[in-house]
DNA sequence: ATAATTCGTTAGCATAGCTAAGTAAATACG
DNA sequence: CGTATTTACTTAGCTATGCTAACGAATTAT
C-alpha cells in the first residue's frame, strides 16, 4: 500500500492521490474485517453473495454473479458452498429450465444477519472513535463512492 | 453487501450504517481494481507487499508479514512469488541468521510504479466524474479512514 | 428443422489465506 | 559450558476465490 509520492500540494486532493489512498485504505480495511468474517466459518465471498440474496431476494445464478462482479463459474462454486452449509439453495426456474434460481434459506438469513452484525459492529466500534463531523464526512464519502461504483463500467 | 435496513433516519450517518456501507463499498471497489492488478501478471497481495518494500525499504519477512497483516507462512509464499518474478529477493541478515531481509529489485521497483500507475489511474479516471466538492469529501474521508486504520487494534 | 445463442457446470490452473509441525539460530539459565 | 526455551522462517496440507476453456442442455432465431 504505502503512499508518499507527493508531499507538495496542500493536503492530497487530486483524483490520483485520493484514488491511491482509497485503494490502500480499502485493502487494509478488508484485511481486518475479513477476520471477523472467517471467525464465522464462512468466507467473505459467500457472505457477500448471501447478503445480496437476503436483501435482493432470489435471483438466477447469472444475475447473482453479475451483482457480485464475478464470473459464472466462480458463482457456481460460491453457491455450492452456500448449499453445503445449508445457507442457500438452488431451485429450478419454472419458466426457463436453463436457469437456476438461488435463494437464501432461513438459516442463511439468520447467519447473514448475525455475521453482518459482528462485522458491522466491529467496524462501527472503530468508527465510534471519530468525532461527529468526521463520521459525517465518512458517511457522505461512502455515498459518493456508492454512486461511483454504480455508474462504473 | 446490500444495505436497506433503516430507511428511517435522515441519510445514513450512524456508525453502523456508515460501517456497513463502507464495508460494501470496499469489497466492490477492490473487486474492480483487482482486474487492473491481475492484468499486470501479478496478484494484489504481491503488488501490495512490493509496494511496502519499495516505499518502506528492505525489511525482514516477519516485519513485512506484520505490515501486510498476514501470517508468516503466507508471506513466505508471497515473497517466493516475488522472487520467481525477479521482483524481490531474499538476502541474509548479517546480524541474525534466522532472519531474512527482503528487498525489491530494480525490476520490482519499476513494475510497482507502473502497476500503481495503472491501478491509480484507473481509479482516478472514475473519480474524475465527481464534482470538486465530492472529491474533496472523499479526500477528507480517506484521511479519516487512514487514521482509524492506524489506531486500529 | 436446424442453427445460433444463452445458462450453468465441469475441469484445470493460480493466488492467497490459515494452522500445525519442523528446522535452525539466538538467547536464557542453571 | 550445556541444555532448554524462544524466535524466525519454511514446509506440508487444507480451504476459499478468482480465472479461462470446453461442454451439455435448453431456448430462440432462421
Amino acid at each position: 500500500m504505502r503512499h508518499e509520492i507527493a508531499k507538495h500540494q496542500p493536503p492530497g486532493r487530486s483524483a490520483e492521490q485520493v484514488a491511491d489512498r482509497l485503494h490502500s485504505a480499502a485493502i487494509h480495511l478488508l484485511r481486518r474485517v475479513r477476520k471477523q468474517d472467517t471467525a464465522m466459518g464462512e468466507g467473505p465471498a459467500r457472505l457477500s453473495a448471501l447478503s445480496v440474496l437476503v436483501f435482493g431476494g432470489p435471483m438466477s445464478l447469472g444475475q447473482l454473479a453479475a451483482a457480485e462482479q464475478v464470473r459464472p463459474p466462480t458463482m457456481t462454486r460460491i453457491v455450492t458452498g452456500l448449499e453445503r452449509g445449508k445457507l442457500g439453495e438452488r431451485v429450478p426456474d419454472p419458466g426457463d429450465a436453463r436457469r437456476v434460481q438461488i435463494r437464501a434459506t432461513a438459516k442463511g438469513v439468520r447467519l447473514m444477519q448475525r455475521g453482518r452484525k459482528a462485522r458491522i459492529e466491529y467496524l462501527a466500534r472503530q468508527l465510534e472513535q471519530l468525532t461527529k463531523d468526521e463520521l459525517s464526512t465518512l458517511g457522505e464519502a461512502v455515498e459518493v463512492l456508492q454512486r461511483v461504483l454504480q455508474s462504473w463500467t
